[in-house]
DNA sequence: CGTTTTATCGTGCAGTTGCACTATAACCCA
DNA sequence: TGGGTTATAGTGCAACTGCACGATAAAACG
């Protein structure tokens, strides 16, 4: 037989495919003939590592979330040298938002998949845990009447900004402005 | 020849139609035998009235703005009798809300425009303007040394709030009390 | 060394999609 | 009243979709 393989491997390679198509053409151009291609593999190759197109988009999915968690993991952790609980909550929030090119295909693939939530059970099940899983480790950095309040609504707040940037609202710098403009007024 | 018809008002409930299948599933599940069954007439029908998928899907998006814009600026003027800024401010920001059915299919009928718009040019021109043209109409409402970040970031936090609820990260309780809470910060 | 695995490829298939083409019944106008 | 027009319906088609079914070469293993 070929080379043997690492499976785990090859499903990224191909996970890693899908992203680039999702991010020029959006969820609705992947198909298993493009996702081969773009992987330059045959078709068969990919059903060889996922046994239907469902599933090859759910992996991709959990992928985005972890590689998704895994930047802001960093940023955040990079901020806490610091200990300047406002730098941190910066890194936090700016990990989220498009604003350098590999953190913009982070971002339009997972926004892709936050409105696929909208309509997808199953899919809305994993994506809408998100900031209530994130909004509690960030809890103790702010002193305000209501932590809780504040920290979601600023997560809340960077999620539209995020969207903003990807379709042009806003440039990336601008929606950083609002953002520090907003934690201004926190620790100000 | 049948009876005459208004061009317009059918292109209007086709128009109807399709909202009604993108909130239930999707734009990905707009094709056209499925818009003319839910509409209730033939496919060649929607043909006739609209010469091209693409010109359907881009009619019902403007239309949809429009649905939206008219619904926003009600609440508006119903809140500008009161003539308390803050008032208006939230009626404007809850308007976006899918805090009702009404405004639950708007919401994602918007959303799922938003997605496409990320990836396609033609529609985030149309979409990218919407909260730059919005936002200079508030910025008066607010006394705050930079109005217009305040008003944008507003309107970002009430966007991210949107699709917050739609994927059922938050109720539209915990949304409209998260906004409370940030108008609270401004007016109090 | 032979045979069993395994990674890879090509092809075929039934279903769906957007669209084009034709037909027809009903209404308006001359 | 009759010819032209318009709203509607049916049907066919080429392209594409996800998926299933072999075929094959190469490595692993007995």
């Amino acid at each position: 037989m070929p080379k043997r393989v690492d499976h785990e491997q090859r499903r990224r390679e191909i996970t890693h495919a899908l992203w680039r198509i999702a991010t020029e053409d959006g969820l609705k151009a992947v198909t298993l003939r493009r996702v081969a291609a773009e992987a330059g593999i045959s078709m068969n190759l990919v059903q060889y590592y996922f046994s239907t197109k469902d599933q090859m988009v759910r992996y991709s999915l959990d992928e985005i979330i972890k590689v998704a968690v895994a930047q802001m993991t960093k940023e955040i952790d990079a901020a806490k040298e610091t200990g300047d609980p406002r730098a941190i909550l910066r890194a936090a929030m700016a990990g989220m938002l498009p604003v350098d090119e590999g953190r913009r295909q982070t971002s339009i693939v997972y926004c892709a998949y936050m409105l696929y939530a909208v309509t997808d059970e199953e899919i809305r099940a994993v994506v809408s845990g998100i900031p209530r899983a994130l909004a509690p480790q960030l809890t103790p950095l702010v002193q305000a009447p209501d932590p809780l309040a504040e920290v979601e609504s600023l997560i809340a707040l960077t999620s539209g900004l995020a969207v903003g940037i990807l379709v042009a609202s806003y440039t990336p710098d601008e929606a950083l402005g609002f953002l520090d403009y907003r934690l201004d007024q926190l620790f100000g």
